[in-house]
RNA sequence: GGAGAGGUGGCCGAGAGGCCGAAGGCGCUCGCCUGCUAAGCGAGUGUACGGGUUAUACUGUACCGAGGGUUCGAAUCCCUCCCUCUCCGCCA
């Protein structure tokens, strides 16, 4: 959410930046809003300043006859208060609603352009190999081999879910293990395990709600959502907190289940793990003062790099333009991987930051010192990494021509030392 | 799910229609005192949004879990909801 203020005092700066990423917010109606919620809120405390003053008049004055006549006068003001205040309420919930719909403002350096061409790569790591036959698409081996089974998962759900087995199931634990074990044994973050399902105030904090909801699962009662990402529960955490200055920067990062109901894409990616309503994922969420956002954000998306490095999987990172950029963050960084299944990088990470947007939303502060008044912390968050597309990218760049699939080194002492997945 | 007790400043805790932004204590800040430490003494100490000032001072409004209601006037009375604790039931 964007500061009022600001938004006030920045009105064309804002809408300059926010025209580039497809958003058509009328800043006319924001500004008749504004200025009728100053003229309601002068009206209502002047009249609130007479009725404190004549009330407390009348609580001095022992005989109430001698007042007879204020306190019928005071009963109108009263009236014309309530009026004003419901009209004000009014006008405040509308401009709340208008402020929660805007986008984060995107930062400088931010590469202009409406879509994903525009994107622009940044760095790549390692080479696509060559293979002596044709690579099979994921869903192809991991059903050959057995450990994927996505006809039962359609029985048991409905499309887009996936049952894993016997090794896929463990290879799908021992990345989840390895990643926590890297992120927190040398990348100092603490591990959390957060509730799967959060509450509307805590979707609204990160900026899921009021603008996604469609995207959202959700159950009747109580009033609760499915998290689509652990960032909604680990930024939410201090939500509402004023932190100590000595508290930052703060890390967290915690496997969990995300659901998404990936509502408009039909037809998409239908086959195999790319695209799921429930998938795993390890996530890293970052607390820092402003000063030192841009910079922890390298630090974010190096501690994701790492993963695949250690994977040895093939990759480039992608600075993205204004228009493809998320809802919440101001920059973005994804990590793309090798997928020679496809023939092509797929998205298997996203590191974002989000400046003080969401940290205005949620009312998470921190002060510099015991004395300092409170401000806005930064709040960043990234994948580290997407755990379903990490395995599908293993079995496509593992695979040999018989259908098996060899373990990443760093794997095996999660995998009980198991080399080869084969039949 | 049933029964009961509660939610007041950074924390503890009093207040039970007007003199309450809220006693007292702890903590914190500043000053004094003191070989050091501890103790002691004095003063100050919430937030948000406005007005005002070069800046202070000063000043208006709101905030006692949330939202409604009664009243000239609500932390205080009434209603609804949320949360915490205790006991019972159920359960991994």
């Amino acid at each position: 959410m964007l500061d009022i203020k600001y938004l006030r005092d920045n009105l064309d700066t804002v809408k300059e930046n926010l025209s580039r990423q497809k958003s058509n917010a009328d800043f006319s109606v924001f500004s008749a809003l504004e200025s009728r919620r100053r003229e309601l809120l002068g009206a209502t405390e002047l009249l609130k300043a007479e009725k404190n003053r004549v009330s407390a008049l009348i609580g001095k004055t022992k005989d109430k006859s001698q007042v007879r006549g204020e306190i019928e006068r005071m009963k109108e003001v009263s009236n014309e208060i309530k009026r004003l205040d419901e009209e004000l309420k009014r006008v405040e919930s509308e401009l709340q609603d208008f402020l929660l719909q805007l986008p984060n403002p995107t930062e400088e350096g931010c590469p202009l352009g409406c879509g994903e061409e525009e994107n622009a790569e940044v760095r790549h790591w390692g080479a696509p190999k060559q293979y002596s036959f044709s690579p099979r698409p994921h869903w192809e081996i991991g059903e050959n081999l057995g450990i994927l089974d996505f006809e039962r998962a359609g029985k048991l759900t409905g499309a887009r879910f996936a049952l894993y087995r016997g090794a896929g199931a463990r290879l799908e634990r021992a990345l989840i293990n390895f990643m926590l074990d890297l992120h927190t044994q040398e990348h100092n973050y603490i591990e959390v395990i957060p509730p799967f399902m959060v509450n509307r105030e805590t979707m609204t904090g990160t900026g899921q709600l009021p603008k996604f909801e469609s995207d959202l699962f959700h159950t009747d009662d109580p009033d609760y959502f499915l998290i689509p990402t652990a960032e909604v529960p680990l930024t939410n955490i201090h939500r509402g907190e004023i932190l100590a200055g000595d508290d930052l920067p703060c890390y967290f990062t915690a496997y969990t289940p995300c659901f998404r109901k990936e509502a408009g894409s039909y037809g998409k990616d239908v086959r195999g793990l790319i695209r799921l309503h429930q998938f795993n994922k390890v996530e890293m969420v970052k607390y820092c003062i402003p000063e030192e956002s841009g910079e922890e954000l390298q630090k974010l998306l190096a501690n994701a790099e790492e993963v695949l490095k250690r994977l040895e999987l093939p990759y480039r990172v992608i600075d993205l333009c204004c228009g493809d950029i998320g809802f919440a963050a101001a920059r973005t960084f994804d990590i793309e991987v090798w997928l020679p299944g496809q023939g092509a990088y797929r998205e298997i990470s996203s590191c974002s930051n989000c400046r003080d947007f969401q940290a205005r939303r949620a009312n998470i502060r921190f002060r510099r010192t015991p004395q300092d008044k409170p401000e806005f912390v930064h709040t960043l968050n990234g994948s580290g990494l997407a755990v379903g597309r990490t395995l599908v990218a293993i079995l496509e760049n593992y695979q040999q021509e018989d259908g098996s699939v060899v373990i990443p080194e760093a794997l095996r002492p999660y995998m009980n030392g198991m080399t080869v997945i084969k039949n």
